[in-house]
DNA sequence: CCCGGTCTTGTAAGCGCTTACCGGTAAGCG
DNA sequence: CGCTTACCGGTAAGCGCTTACAAGACCGGG
């Protein structure tokens, strides 16, 4: 008001806008807006004013290009693909609960998080990371989505997070011990309830942490004289549905099913608690079924799934603060271990302590 | 190899960089990358393997700000807060299945999408939300976070969506026929079960969809000639932790619970019927209870939560797709209301039909 | 062999913002 | 009262990229 004519000049508001509204150069603008500089008391006002009277927000693009820092985060993860099984619905907790921690411990920085996801039969998945990447001051990968040797140059131009896989040069990582997890289960299965013939349902065969898995049950089964039952039978892939399959195939060519069945994740054990359930086998009275991840609904099911606990959470708001790191130091620990907690509940044949809440 | 010294100059890997490696000039370098122009088959080959041999990824921002298109979607939510109530793990399965839905169709067009969540308690919401809008070229905002006038002022910014509000001028809205689904819903518990007494345990106050849901159901079950208890005793804040404590309440005081109670959302049904399995009471013989939204653990709770199926997934895509059209073509539609369903599962009473598969 | 037309490539002008640098003004002091 | 010292605030130079414009290369016809 008081000024001739606003007119705004048709092109979204920039920050001359304001300075000619307040009646002071785009630099003074700028320095109110970011609280640089000691602006006297009536400039800052007359900005301000102005600022809100054109309801102006500056620009992301031009604010990043210019002082060289974007606050976005880029996370690529592995989503279901498009059409996903009927009963892949919740699939995707796990990523959710990481990306919760991720965008927690960003939005404490100023940051935000760029999503990138891909599906499992994408196509040039590395240009897409690439173009996250662009948009990004860093990138938070998860698994192997693309070759180790890609990460590695792609962490030469943005910092480069990996997560729950083993390190790869140039970038950093941050992961569970699911080794002292699957061991602190096997113990729990072989010495406490004294199974001796255990199985492995397995996760996607190309995943780390799924090597990871298979070598410690396989391990400290060993060294506690158990069985296990491996291999391609027991291939799953990490979705409900993979679980189902496996357990059908096995039951329906007549097999025999071990004491218990250790799973790859949460989600397969839900899988195979169906399946299981299905054929008239009883959890954990006939089969004891065992998960890894301990999503919410782990505790819903019936009987409540035991299973290892990952700090999801943490695990993200870890990836993000070793990234942050990197960042703004230029430096960051290239791999950080989190611990995991083994969580009893009843489908492995302990009995109902306090369940729910 | 052959040039005399690639010789990074240290700052982060520009187009010049690329051009000066290819012998070419920066522009024609930014003609191959974004396939303008005809260059001739042998520049283009020089610059696609300088490109390659440096690893260059343009940089976003200066992309967007050179020709003001970001590729970039915000959506900014209502998270929980940073310390959850342990039962509230998966309170926000609802918005996780929508960004679904808008990353899979932001996807499609190229765009990623930036999240930029706030807790319930925030601060200066507004503050972020336009941050957050300055990084995107749209926004999707869910519900009432901030004021009308604000997203008002917003949109003439930035195309704004709004998702199950109710329209604000300037902006466009998505959102579901939350006013159907609750009357298919009443229609089933007192025409087809023949209860009249219902209870509707409610949403939070400030809620849209909320008081949509409210109107519908007491206007349906007084067509129907049923009773519906509803009011400050019964307000829930679409937590589960809410419904348990309403319910708790209103045991406790001795007051005697109706034939039905329909919840404003699952979260909500999930609490109550922990609540009433700790009174002993048995759903749906004692007490039937119903959802809204259909979330994926619905159909995992014993006995199946009844409820309304909110095409979540297809809201976001929608919410997308929206906004696409007003920012490439400049107009898209104002409110789009997607139709809802109702599922019988058998906390309202109905038999076991076809159960999860 | 020269000239006009085509096709390719280079030059340079921004996009909106931050910030180094410098001139101008007011305050401090002898 | 005049000069030094702070302090503000303005001017302008980029940040890395796209693209309009123009210059150069190359072709064929006359």
């Amino acid at each position: 008001m008081g000024l001739p004519e606003p007119k705004r000049p048709k092109g979204p508001l920039t920050i001359y806008d304001v300075a000619s509204r307040a009646g002071v150069s785009i630099a003074s603008v700028s320095r109110v807006l970011n609280g640089q500089g000691s602006p006297r008391a009536a400039t800052r006002d007359r900005v301000l004013q102005a600022v809100r009277e054109l309801g102006f927000v500056p620009d992301g693009a031009a604010r990043a290009l210019s002082n060289g820092l974007k606050e976005v985060v880029g996370v690529v993860f592995r989503r279901g693909d498009e059409t996903p099984f009927p009963d892949e619905d919740e699939s995707f907790l796990f990523i959710d609960v990481i990306y919760r921690g991720i965008d927690l411990a960003a939005r404490r920085q100023g940051f935000d998080v760029l999503m990138g996801s891909v599906g499992f039969n994408d196509g040039n998945v590395e240009a897409r990371v690439a173009a996250v990447g662009g948009k990004a001051d860093g990138l938070i990968l998860h698994d192997r989505m693309i070759p180790a040797t890609s990460i590695t140059r792609l962490a030469s131009l943005v910092p480069v997070v990996t997560l729950a896989g083993t390190p790869v040069p140039g970038a950093m990582n941050v992961r569970c011990d699911n080794d002292e997890g699957m061991r602190q289960l096997v113990r729990h299965l072989v010495l406490d309830h004294g199974y001796n013939e255990l199985g492995y349902l397995s996760g996607r065969i190309d995943s780390p942490d799924n090597h990871a898995r298979a070598k410690a049950i396989e391990a400290e089964a060993k060294a506690h004289g158990a069985q296990v039952a491996i291999g391609h039978d027991w291939q799953g892939d990490y979705s409900a549905a993979g679980g189902a399959r496996v357990i059908s195939g096995l039951l329906e060519s007549g097999r025999k099913l071990p004491r218990a069945i250790v799973c790859a994740n949460d989600q397969t054990a839900l899988g195979v608690m169906h399946a299981l359930g299905r054929r008239g086998l009883r959890v954990p009275q006939d089969v004891a079924v065992t998960g890894f991840d301990d999503v919410p609904v782990a505790r819903h099911l019936h009987p409540p799934l035991t299973t290892v606990r990952q700090p999801m959470q943490e695990l993200g708001a870890m990836a993000f603060a070793v990234l942050y790191s990197k960042i703004s130091t230029g430096r960051g620990d290239s791999d950080v271990v989190l611990p995991v907690q083994l969580i009893v509940r009843e489908s492995c044949g302990c009995a109902a302590a306090e369940n729910g809440r």
